[in-house]
DNA sequence: AAGTTACATGCCCACATGGGAATGTGTCAA
DNA sequence: TTGACACATTCCCATGTGGGCATGTAACTT
């Protein structure tokens, strides 16, 4: 098997900067296409794709208007992603930097390069 | 260009499913290539690829004890995601659910099938 | 009806992937 | 020295990718 789809789950749809951005811009509220073409100074083309991508998974909402079609974010998808992360979120902490300092201090005496 | 390699960041790092679980095992604590290979049932060399990865990303830290090799978690990189979530998380909430439901019934509305 | 606008989709390519299988490398044991 | 053990690396393949480019489709304008 080779890599896993983007559309496979939040995971992978995130991993993509580009759609990352889209969000962020999404996060201020609806907005048809051209706006975010316009922004993220992409292809009109390549930004259908990753919406496309933001859609399968359930990360973006579509609603016609016209001959625009305006994006709405759902965050909800992202949960997965935040929950999985809350085991990990002390061990992010600046406190465990400084154990971590430490620790590599004495690995590379360890090395004893 | 094609997609963006696994060893770009954490995010594509995170990904993949198997190095997820891999995050998993170390959280509890430093621990040789085998025990995991065992709990994770995956073949060694491929336990192996996805332990470099994490590495480059500085997801792990390897320390070398006789033989084996006694793999460390280092979930510091994995703050960029949570700090790129952090917007998100109020969209996060239930309490959005409930207006996307309303949302939701109203845009069905709308298109009037 | 004809043109324009706003998107979506299709085809192409170079490229990195995850997994399988085999092999390489360093450490300990007998 | 020879063998077993613990890992890492290499070669292979099928697959999905992001981007460029061209084309399709629906809605609005004139």
């Amino acid at each position: 098997m080779a890599r896993a789809a983007t559309t496979t789950d939040a995971f992978n749809a995130v991993a993509e900067p580009r759609r990352r951005q889209i969000l962020d811009l999404l996060a201020a509220g609806e907005r048809p296409v051209n706006d975010l073409v316009e922004d993220l100074g992409l292809a009109q083309p390549l930004v259908s794709k990753h919406l496309r991508v933001l859609r399968e998974v359930g990360l973006v909402q579509v609603r016609d208007e016209g001959r625009r079609r305006l994006y709405r974010l759902d965050a909800r998808p992202l949960r997965s992603i935040s929950e999985w992360l809350r085991p990990f979120e002390q061990a992010m902490s600046e406190r465990f930097d400084l154990m971590d300092d430490v620790i590599q201090e004495l690995k590379a005496q360890e090395d004893g390069r």
